[in-house]
DNA sequence: CACAATTTAGTTGTGCACAACTAAATGGCG
DNA sequence: CGCCATTTAGTTGTGCACAACTAAATTGTG
């Protein structure tokens, strides 16, 4: 119990100028006005963030018994739903990159779960298709969502609002991504 | 675009392979119930990842000018709300543990914009709080949250909502992981 | 007081995310 | 045909998340 002085910070009040948008982010300090959005519990992307870490570890738990990671996981949903694909377009479904994904591929190869062969028709693509092994592991699979929807005590409406809501906040942040930073040249 | 041959397996519904002894008895309802929740795009989970992510490539875009990440710029936050905090009240605000905190904080430090010091009252605590520099940063910080903001479209309310919504979900999962996790018999 | 249990940071190892880069195959174009 | 831009995976390096562990200080209890 670290006896914490507790240095007497200034009050921490939610001031109501919450909708105060328009308001300049000029001066300096400006220690009032602006003070309550650099809260920590004020930040919609921390509730997001520990949402996202707090899923983790229950997947963590559940996959353990089929040894997979969740983002493993994730690329063997996509297996069982398309059969085979290309890593470009595991890359796609998931939005990982290929630095993300060939390390990845390659240990759900080293536990058998998928092959890897290069596309004839196409050298430059990998075509990642799962082993017997790996689709027997979609029987074993097919009770996780269940569970982690028991684990969220949401129901099911809920859920899908839940999902509409933040894909529809994925799609406006890659857009401000794309208007902010671009180097079309 | 690789000009896939088309596997044409879209439509699958393999409910021979589970084959598995204990058979879900519950709910059950309606066919082709359990597949759908294998679906990716279905998965509630990967939605709030791809949002946290999304959420990731904005503000590295935004913190890139005050040389911050988003893990280094939370830790901010905290000591910027409370002063000084030891490594552990950090780690419970932001509900990382010190494997991720110890060289976070360290390369904080080597940037010049915190010190950490071993308490003289306990001796096991190091105390974290920000160096002039620090201090300083938070007036160019003042108005990342409401860019952030911007890069949503949504509005206050709709926030609140959302983050109301995220915040009780992971409770319930934090809930449910104690539930299930520990069976140390 | 002695000493075991607890608390607190730190370290090590594994895996993911992503930027920046390389290498090879492909396709377009003169 | 020869050349070059593009596409596709892979590699390297940095940083975060977390489990499992260690070391040291502190606390509780007899």
């Amino acid at each position: 119990m670290t006896t914490t002085p507790a240095p007497a910070e200034r009050d921490r009040e939610p001031r109501s100028d919450t909708a105060d948008s328009t308001h300049s982010p000029d001066s300096a300090d400006s220690a009032g006005s602006t003070d309550d959005f650099l809260r920590l519990d004020q930040q919609i992307c921390f509730s997001l963030n520990a949402a996202s870490r707090a899923f983790g570890g229950v997947y963590r738990v559940i996959l353990k018994e089929l040894g997979l990671t969740y983002p493993q996981y994730l690329v063997m949903l996509a297996l069982w739903e398309h059969g085979e694909l290309p890593v470009k377009k595991v890359g796609e479904h998931l939005r990982l990159d290929s630095g993300t994904l060939s390390p990845l591929l390659k240990r759900l190869e080293a536990a058998g779960l998928v092959r890897r062969e290069r596309s004839a028709a196409d050298e430059r693509s990998v075509v990642v298709r799962p082993t017997e092994e790996g689709t027997a592991l979609r029987g074993r699979a097919v009770r996780v969502p269940r569970r982690i929807v028991a684990a969220t005590g949401f129901d099911l409406t809920e859920i899908l609002e839940l999902r509409a809501r933040l894909d529809r906040l994925t799609s406006a942040l890659d857009t401000a991504l794309l208007e902010d930073a671009p180097d079309p040249a």
